[in-house]
RNA sequence: UCCCGAGUAGCUCAGGUGGUAGAGCAGGUGACUGUUAAUCACCGGGUCGGGGGUUCAAGUCCCUCCUCGGGAGCCA
């Protein structure tokens, strides 16, 4: 009487065995006589049927003992069926509760608001727009990894620790035993540009902590960043390495997460449509642009998130803007031989209004101008002298980029905020769970 | 930090000009042999975010505080 156990993925591999399948309840239905139990186990759905007349009287009462959620273990045949969902069921001949659910379960098959929601973010995590959004996450994540695998890039883990260095905006800080005051990393790229030294290609992936007090759909106070960084690389190189990344992720998705995409009713013609190369505007005929537009943006300004979905409209897949004036950016960005009031730099900006998913530049490789633009930012030289040295002992060319994780998800996935894309997201008001 | 908006049943919300609260869903009970967020009947469920004020009377009008959401700045 012992018969195996099957993920309900690969039920139709089974059609007219018996077997046992071990799953949460998601939704109850009865008819009296008939009843149907439809349950998850992490691979997919499954409906079981359950026949009071053909069941031994003890299997259909533990039937009552069913709510929301509640941990069941079933057996019975696998038959194939249309008026299944996904055309497969189980006529079960025997349920056992394993794990009893009360029943106030309190995420119910509709509209809930979004606060409830995160306060129960652990138990929101199973409903099927979660998990559909948390497969996409994962895919990408594997897709960054394979398309750098696969170029001969190495895998560098940058420190979370760190003193004073990285870029300007808000940091979360901490005691550091005898060394006074650490932060929690903003970014890897310095260490990034040590490794590229070491290494040629690397990239570094891991969490960054950004402690602005920021509350829009763009933000986290911790998110996920990959960061390449090439040795001999210039702006142009780097450009083209980006463009060949994101069609990479976004084309992966296509083609291995369709279901999951349909689930989310993500609009796939959207997705399909970004192919290298993408187009490319200078951030001065940008500014030009972007007045004929009737934006009050002055050049010298950095876009904001309004600007940035004016210049990506009527764009079928995402936008460079290149060579930013030397003030919006960071000090270690190239300065722009052809116009020294700019550096190379560039944004990647995601269709659709999705906004920046990628800033990236070629950066400052002489010492000297490097040493200013520290000093011109008037940034603690000491925590810096490390990172002169790459330029002391035998500078190079050599550009990068970050890509932000959940801005690509949430485009991916056609979310309209980022805290869906990660599964437990650090916002200003939110530490918990 | 600034500018908007919202707090009413477990959840999502409705409550013209002030007269001591209502729906759907969820929960409970019952009916139903093929349901698809099943359907139908009945039942329980509320310090209307906190405090103060005006008034015979405040969910409703005024003041104040709190919490949260959206946006701005900044960024991925």
């Amino acid at each position: 009487m012992t018969s195996p156990y099957a993920r309900i993925t690969e039920l139709n591999t089974h059609i007219g065995q018996v077997v046992r399948v071990r799953g949460w309840v998601t939704h109850l239905r009865s008819s009296g006589k008939v009843a149907f139990v439809v349950m998850r186990d992490g691979s997919g759905t499954l409906q079981c049927v359950l026949v009071k007349v053909s069941l031994p009287a003890e299997t259909w009462e533990q039937y009552g003992g069913l709510s929301h959620e509640t941990t069941i273990e079933v057996a019975g045949e696998v038959r194939s069926d249309k008026r299944a969902p996904g055309g497969v069921e189980l006529a079960v001949t025997s349920l056992t509760i394993t794990g009893p659910s009360p029943a106030d379960y309190p995420i119910q098959p509709k509209e809930h608001g979004i606060d409830f929601l995160l306060d129960r973010r652990h138990l929101w995590l199973r409903s099927g727009r979660q998990r559909a959004i948390a497969r996409v996450r994962h895919e990408i994540e594997q897709a960054i990894r394979d398309f750098f695998h696969k170029r001969d890039f190495t895998l560098v883990d940058t420190p979370i620790l760190t003193a004073a260095i990285g870029e300007r905006s808000g940091l979360f800080s901490t005691e550091y035993f005898d060394e006074g005051t650490a932060y929690l990393a903003q970014t890897g790229q310095l260490y990034g540009e040590a490794a590229a030294a070491a290494l040629g290609r690397i990239y570094c992936f891991g969490p960054t902590f950004r402690a602005e007090k920021s509350k829009t759909r763009r933000h986290l106070s911790e998110f996920w960043m990959v960061e390449p960084e090439v040795a001999f690389n210039d702006s142009d190189d780097n450009m083209r390495l980006q463009e060949e990344f994101v069609s990479y992720i976004v084309q992966r998705c296509l083609e291995r997460r369709r279901d999951e995409l349909i689930e989310l009713e993500r609009d796939l013609s959207k997705l399909e449509t970004v192919v290298a190369p993408f187009p490319r505007i200078d951030y001065s005929d940008a500014v030009r642009l972007l007045e004929r537009k009737g934006s009050g943006v002055k050049w010298g300004d950095d876009l904001g998130a309004e600007d940035e979905t004016l210049l990506v409209e009527g764009h079928d897949r995402p936008v460079f803007v290149f060579n930013y004036p030397k003030e919006a950016k960071a000090f270690y960005m190239k300065e722009n031989p052809d116009d020294p009031r700019t550096v190379l730099c560039n944004d990647c900006l995601a269709p659709e209004g999705f906004g920046e998913i990628i800033g990236g530049s070629q950066r400052e490789d002489d010492h000297d101008r490097l040493l200013r633009r520290i000093e011109e930012e008037k940034l603690p030289i000491d925590a810096y002298g490390w990172y002169l040295d790459l330029r002391k002992y035998g500078t190079f060319v050599h550009s990068g980029f970050g890509l932000g994780l959940e801005r690509t998800v949430a485009w991916i996935c056609g979310l309209p905020h980022v805290r869906e894309a990660i599964a437990f997201p650090r916002m200003m008001h939110r530490l918990r769970p």
